[in-house]
DNA sequence: GCCAACGTTGGC
DNA sequence: GCCAACGTTGGC
Protein backbone atom coordinates (compact mmCIF):
# COMPACT_ATOMS: atom_id res chain seq x y z
CA UNK A 1 0.00 0.00 0.00
CA UNK A 2 1.24 3.16 -0.85
CA UNK A 3 0.19 6.78 -0.36
CA UNK A 4 0.46 10.06 -2.55
CA UNK A 5 -0.50 13.63 -3.22
CA UNK A 6 -1.75 14.30 -6.36
CA UNK A 7 -2.36 18.17 -7.43
CA UNK A 8 -5.06 19.90 -9.11
CA UNK A 9 -5.96 23.09 -9.84
CA UNK A 10 -9.53 23.49 -8.62
CA UNK A 11 -10.80 25.80 -11.45
CA UNK A 12 -9.26 22.99 -13.68
CA UNK A 13 -10.30 19.52 -11.86
CA UNK A 14 -11.68 20.13 -7.82
CA UNK A 15 -12.66 17.46 -5.00
CA UNK A 16 -16.21 18.73 -6.34
CA UNK A 17 -15.92 17.62 -9.76
CA UNK A 18 -13.96 14.17 -8.53
CA UNK A 19 -17.21 13.60 -6.35
CA UNK A 20 -19.48 14.06 -9.15
CA UNK A 21 -17.57 11.81 -11.23
CA UNK A 22 -17.39 9.38 -8.95
CA UNK A 23 -14.19 8.44 -11.04
CA UNK A 24 -11.86 9.92 -13.31
CA UNK A 25 -8.44 9.81 -15.21
CA UNK A 26 -5.74 11.63 -14.53
CA UNK A 27 -4.77 12.55 -17.66
CA UNK A 28 -2.47 15.43 -19.00
CA UNK A 29 0.77 14.39 -16.82
CA UNK A 30 3.32 15.62 -18.73
CA UNK A 31 6.71 15.33 -16.23
CA UNK A 32 8.28 12.22 -16.34
CA UNK A 33 9.00 11.84 -12.92
CA UNK A 34 5.37 11.73 -12.09
CA UNK A 35 5.14 9.95 -14.57
CA UNK A 36 7.34 7.47 -13.45
CA UNK A 37 5.67 7.31 -10.33
CA UNK A 38 2.65 6.95 -11.31
CA UNK A 39 3.63 3.64 -14.11
CA UNK A 40 5.82 1.90 -11.78
CA UNK A 41 4.55 2.20 -8.08
CA UNK A 42 1.23 3.00 -8.03
CA UNK A 43 -1.35 0.80 -7.44
CA UNK A 44 -5.31 -0.44 -7.32
CA UNK A 45 -6.19 0.42 -3.79
CA UNK A 46 -3.25 3.12 -3.16
CA UNK A 47 -4.66 6.51 -0.95
CA UNK A 48 -4.40 9.42 -2.33
CA UNK A 49 -4.64 13.09 -1.09
CA UNK A 50 -6.09 15.67 -3.30
CA UNK A 51 -4.62 18.65 -3.22
CA UNK A 52 -5.80 21.87 -5.09
CA UNK A 53 -3.03 23.98 -6.26
CA UNK A 54 -3.01 27.84 -7.12
CA UNK A 55 -5.94 28.19 -4.50
CA UNK A 56 -6.11 30.49 -1.73
CA UNK A 57 -5.04 28.90 0.46
CA UNK A 58 -3.54 26.03 -1.64
CA UNK A 59 -4.99 22.82 0.44
CA UNK A 60 -5.34 19.50 1.19
CA UNK A 61 -9.16 18.94 0.26
CA UNK A 62 -9.82 15.10 0.07
CA UNK A 63 -9.22 11.85 -0.09
CA UNK A 64 -9.53 9.45 -3.01
CA UNK A 65 -8.04 6.09 -4.41
CA UNK A 66 -6.21 4.51 -7.24
CA UNK A 67 -8.98 2.27 -9.00
CA UNK A 68 -6.97 1.64 -12.20
CA UNK A 69 -3.36 1.31 -12.61
CA UNK A 70 -1.26 2.92 -15.74
CA UNK A 71 -2.39 2.78 -19.30
CA UNK A 72 -2.28 5.04 -22.19
CA UNK A 73 -3.01 8.86 -22.02
CA UNK A 74 -4.88 9.47 -25.00
CA UNK A 75 -4.69 13.03 -24.89
CA UNK A 76 -1.03 12.72 -26.05
CA UNK A 77 -2.39 11.72 -29.24
CA UNK A 78 -5.14 14.49 -30.17
CA UNK A 79 -3.50 17.86 -31.83
CA UNK A 80 -6.56 19.83 -30.51
CA UNK A 81 -5.40 18.97 -27.07
CA UNK A 82 -3.53 21.33 -24.82
CA UNK A 83 -1.64 18.51 -23.19
CA UNK A 84 -0.90 16.97 -27.06
CA UNK A 85 2.79 15.69 -27.69
CA UNK A 86 3.69 14.82 -31.42
CA UNK A 87 6.66 13.08 -30.81
CA UNK A 88 4.41 10.13 -29.02
CA UNK A 89 4.48 7.08 -30.73
CA UNK A 90 1.34 5.25 -30.78
CA UNK A 91 2.64 2.02 -30.44
CA UNK A 92 4.42 2.98 -27.80
CA UNK A 93 2.60 5.94 -25.70
CA UNK A 94 5.04 8.21 -23.62
CA UNK A 95 2.27 9.04 -20.97
CA UNK A 96 0.15 6.98 -18.82
CA UNK A 97 -2.88 7.80 -16.73
CA UNK A 98 -4.28 6.14 -13.82
CA UNK A 99 -7.82 6.35 -13.06
CA UNK A 100 -8.85 7.69 -9.26
CA UNK A 101 -11.60 7.26 -7.48
CA UNK A 102 -13.32 9.65 -4.78
CA UNK A 103 -13.67 8.23 -1.42
CA UNK A 104 -14.74 11.94 0.79
CA UNK A 105 -13.93 15.33 1.34
CA UNK A 106 -12.18 16.45 4.38
CA UNK A 107 -14.52 17.98 7.28
CA UNK A 108 -12.06 20.98 6.27
CA UNK A 109 -9.53 21.84 4.04
CA UNK A 110 -5.50 21.77 5.45
CA UNK A 111 -3.96 24.53 4.07
CA UNK A 112 -0.28 24.40 3.07
CA UNK A 113 0.32 27.39 5.68
CA UNK A 114 -0.95 24.96 8.25
CA UNK A 115 1.27 22.08 7.01
CA UNK A 116 4.47 24.17 7.44
CA UNK A 117 3.83 24.85 11.19
CA UNK A 118 3.39 20.64 11.90
CA UNK A 119 6.95 19.54 12.97
CA UNK A 120 5.95 15.83 11.70
CA UNK A 121 5.63 16.99 8.06
CA UNK A 122 8.81 18.87 7.57
CA UNK A 123 10.31 16.00 5.62
CA UNK A 124 6.82 16.34 3.24
CA UNK A 125 7.95 16.42 -0.27
CA UNK A 126 5.12 19.29 -0.97
CA UNK A 127 7.71 20.76 1.23
CA UNK A 128 10.56 20.47 -0.33
CA UNK A 129 10.37 19.38 -4.01
CA UNK A 130 8.15 22.16 -5.87
CA UNK A 131 6.54 21.39 -8.76
CA UNK A 132 6.03 17.58 -8.78
CA UNK A 133 2.29 17.12 -9.33
CA UNK A 134 2.26 13.40 -8.31
CA UNK A 135 4.21 12.85 -4.94
CA UNK A 136 4.57 9.83 -2.76
CA UNK A 137 3.93 10.73 1.09
CA UNK A 138 4.35 8.37 3.77
CA UNK A 139 1.76 6.95 5.90
CA UNK A 140 2.65 8.94 8.69
CA UNK A 141 2.41 12.22 6.82
CA UNK A 142 -1.27 10.68 5.53
CA UNK A 143 -2.88 9.76 8.39
CA UNK A 144 -1.47 12.98 10.40
CA UNK A 145 -3.08 15.42 7.76
CA UNK A 146 -6.19 13.73 7.75
CA UNK A 147 -6.26 13.71 11.75
CA UNK A 148 -5.68 17.07 10.99
CA UNK A 149 -8.56 17.49 9.22
CA UNK A 150 -10.86 16.45 11.81
CA UNK A 151 -9.59 19.24 14.28
CA UNK A 152 -10.63 22.60 14.32
CA UNK A 153 -8.96 25.18 11.96
CA UNK A 154 -5.75 26.94 14.29
CA UNK A 155 -5.87 30.30 14.37
C1' DG B 1 0.65 39.28 -12.11
C1' DC B 2 5.27 38.26 -10.69
C1' DC B 3 8.93 35.41 -10.50
C1' DA B 4 11.84 31.48 -8.51
C1' DA B 5 12.65 26.86 -9.28
C1' DC B 6 13.55 23.70 -12.34
C1' DG B 7 12.55 20.63 -16.38
C1' DT B 8 13.01 20.37 -21.46
C1' DT B 9 14.79 21.53 -25.96
C1' DG B 10 18.00 22.10 -29.36
C1' DG B 11 22.27 24.28 -31.33
C1' DC B 12 26.82 23.39 -31.30
C1' DG C 1 27.30 16.03 -23.87
C1' DC C 2 27.12 20.91 -22.56
C1' DC C 3 24.51 24.62 -21.60
C1' DA C 4 21.71 28.75 -22.94
C1' DA C 5 17.17 29.71 -24.02
C1' DC C 6 12.76 28.81 -23.15
C1' DG C 7 8.48 27.03 -21.00
C1' DT C 8 5.82 25.55 -17.01
C1' DT C 9 4.50 25.10 -12.23
C1' DG C 10 2.70 27.01 -8.51
C1' DG C 11 3.39 29.93 -4.22
C1' DC C 12 2.93 34.49 -3.03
Amino acid sequence: MHYWLMKSEPGDYSVDDLESDGVTHWDGVRNYQARNLMRDEMHVGDHVLFYHSNAKPPSVVGIAEVAREAYPDHTQFDPKDPHFDPKSDPDEPRWIMVDIRFVEKLPRPVGLPELKTYPELSGMVLLNRPRLSVQPVTEAEFEFIVARASDPAPE
